[in-house]
Parts: C-alpha cells; sequence; structure tokens
DNA sequence: AATGAAAGGATTAAGCC
DNA sequence: GGCTTAATCCTTTCATT
C-alpha cells in the first residue's frame, strides 16, 4: 500500500484551496524543491487520489436552470444501467447511489420541462417511483481540516501503516489499521446495509 | 449585469475540465490571445463565476468512514441554523437544501460511531426526522449542461431558454428571454442613442 | 484585443545521499 | 528511491498600439 505521507497531505490541502497555486509557491510551503513538488502531485495524480484539477463555479450565476435533487427508486437489475445514464448527462452535477440501490442526483433542469428532462434522461418505465424536490441551496464544501485528510483506519480512526489492509466495499476502497477492524467494518457495514433507513 | 459570451462559456468548460491547462492552450482552443484569456479568466474570478480552482479529491483514499446520505426534515425556523453546522462540519462534502426546507447531505461517517458522529454535527432535537442511507457510489460530475448554457435576458434577467431571441445592437450580441423584451430593449436602446448622437 | 519584450514558473537532466 | 541544483523551455504579464 502505498501510502500518504504528513507532505503529500499539505500538498492536497495547498491544491484544494487554490489549485492553480505555483509549484514553486508549494514548494516553499513544504520546505522541498519545486521539481520534487511536481513529481508529488504527478504520483498523486497516478494513484488517483487527485482526480482532476478543476474550478468550483458559482452554478447560480450561470442561470442553466433550476437546480433539482431526484430519488429514483429503483428495481436492483436495472440500477447500474440507470447510474450510467445519469452519469453520462449533461445537467447532472452529483450522483449517489444509495445500498437499498436508489439512485439520487443533482442536477439542473429548465423550469418550464422538467418532468420532460428528466423523461429524457431515464427510462421511467424502469422506475419503480421517483420524487423531484426544487433545491435552493447547494454548497461544496472540499476544505478540511488536517487530521481528517490523513490515510486513517475506515472503522477506529487510527493512522494506517504500511501493516494495513485495504478492501472494496461496494466498488469503493477503504482502508484499515489491522485485520480485526477490518472484520468488524465487514460485519457492521452488512448491519448497516441491511438495516438502513 | 455583465453577461457571459460563448467564449466565456468555452473557456469555463476547459477549465473545468484542466484548471491547470496553460493560457496559451485555451487560448488557442478559443481563437484569442493568451492575455485576453487571462484577462477574461480574472472577470470571471471577480465576478464571483468562478468561487476558485481547486482538485477533484477521491477521498475514498483519505478519510475514514461510509459514504451516508442523510435527509433531515426540519421546522422552517431552524433550516438555515441546522444548513450552517452540516456546511461546516468536517466530514460534510456537499449540502443541498430543498424548497421544502429539508437539508440533505453527503458525508463520511465511521462505521462505529454513525449515529453519534450525526448527533455531534446536528442538534437532533430540533429534527422532525432523518433518514441516513449508504451511499455505495458517488461520483460528481462538473459540466456546463452543454447546448443550453446560460444566458440571461438583456431586458429583465431571466434566464434565456430556447425560446429565447438574440440580437446584434452596435456589434455586440444581446439576449432576451421573450420578443416583448427584445422589443423593449431595442425602443431604449434607440433612444439612448438618439439621445447620444 | 493583439503584439513583443521582460519576468516568472515548470521541467528536464545530471549528480548526490 | 527520492532529493537538489542548474539550465532550458514554456507561460504569463506588462506596456504599447
Amino acid at each position: 500500500m502505498s501510502t500518504l505521507d504528513e507532505t503529500d497531505v499539505r500538498i492536497l490541502e495547498l491544491l484544494v484551496a487554490d489549485a492553480r497555486r505555483p509549484y514553486s509557491d508549494i514548494a516553499a510551503e513544504v520546505d522541498l524543491s519545486p521539481p520534487a513538488v511536481s513529481a508529488r502531485i504527478d504520483r498523486l495524480r497516478e494513484s488517483g487520489v487527485i482526480r482532476r484539477f478543476t474550478v468550483d463555479l458559482d452554478r447560480s450565476q450561470l442561470r442553466a436552470g433550476v437546480p433539482v435533487l431526484v430519488t429514483l427508486a429503483l428495481p436492483a437489475d436495472v440500477v447500474s444501467e440507470v447510474r450510467e445514464a445519469v452519469v453520462a448527462a449533461d445537467a447532472v452535477e452529483h450522483a449517489f447511489v444509495t445500498a437499498e440501490g436508489d439512485v439520487v442526483f443533482h442536477a439542473r433542469f429548465r423550469a418550464d420541462a422538467v418532468r420532460e428532462q428528466l423523461g429524457r434522461l431515464v427510462d421511467l418505465s424502469l422506475v419503480d417511483d421517483y420524487e423531484v424536490t426544487v433545491v435552493s441551496d447547494a454548497e461544496w464544501t472540499p476544505s478540511l481540516g488536517g487530521a481528517e485528510f490523513a490515510l486513517s483506519c475506515a472503522e477506529c480512526g487510527n493512522t494506517v501503516t504500511s501493516e494495513g489492509r485495504s478492501e472494496r466495499f461496494d466498488g469503493e476502497q477503504y482502508h484499515f489499521c489491522c485485520p480485526s477492524c477490518l472484520a468488524q467494518f465487514r460485519e457492521r457495514y452488512e448491519e448497516l446495509e441491511a438495516g438502513a433507513g
């Protein structure tokens, strides 16, 4: 397991705050040379920790439509198909799949054609039930407090060392400091999944 | 209101895809010089359309906990207070307020303390009802909504939809939500011109 | 908004621990 | 392996038109 050190975490924090900050600036902050920072950032990109450099936009100023939150209740066999369609849609900004198999997404629709646009995005005949609510406020909060940023055990919160284990649950990677935390997490996760609600 | 033209929108799309892309690259894409691109981006930042340059991180590799989607049903008088608390919380990544006054947020909680962490984040005595579901997949897909990009009516400020009209006055393109706004704008524009000339 | 010159960053390559 | 320094190359900014 390639674990992030303190310097990686500080670099990430600086990039979250301003992704166009010069590498030479960052280098000065973390007491490294610019090439060393560049190499670390390359590694963070390759390992997938950094997905992309992007901009956070105030979409309310773009007036691209009404922001809505849509919940789709779906039969299990169409979840991934619907998820794909939703994620691919231009109007969709965030999409979540819950453990129950609901697909929840945040999108912008034209006020005069919400229903029509939804229908174009998803085959509504596949959907058991759906709900659309207008969102009056949406915020993305990428800034984080330092301690929470380190690679920590999903079960107990301790720092994960090279002795740690990783395992994938529902397509997502989790990290654990020891095998017993992994075992306990697995048990609890399955409980949570079964009894959600 | 200074309205965004097509070039601004294309610049934004390019930045959303890669915020560290050289301005000279962007300039070539939109047929402008690098200084012109730089000036436009400065304007977009000052006007608040661009909130910040940042990185999209795969937080599953960084932070302890299970991703959950929480819906809080709230009395109207505590919505903004709860919203503040939720947005300020470290574990919260996205927060939405619906028109009904529900607060919906996406966060990461440690598996052994979901209820406890929720309780520390929100005063549950204020909450009418709440629901926590495990999220098995979350994706952020920033886009500008493709061709339906947002323009506001130069006359009334409303969103310009496909029913809208555009017209050039003195070499500059203006957009209108409806023919009557266009007519009114033209009348006023000509008055203004006559008075000046 | 373009141009060209000057300043400022990023990246490469070679060498060190 | 990961770091540094120095040189090169590229990008951005500024003054001018």
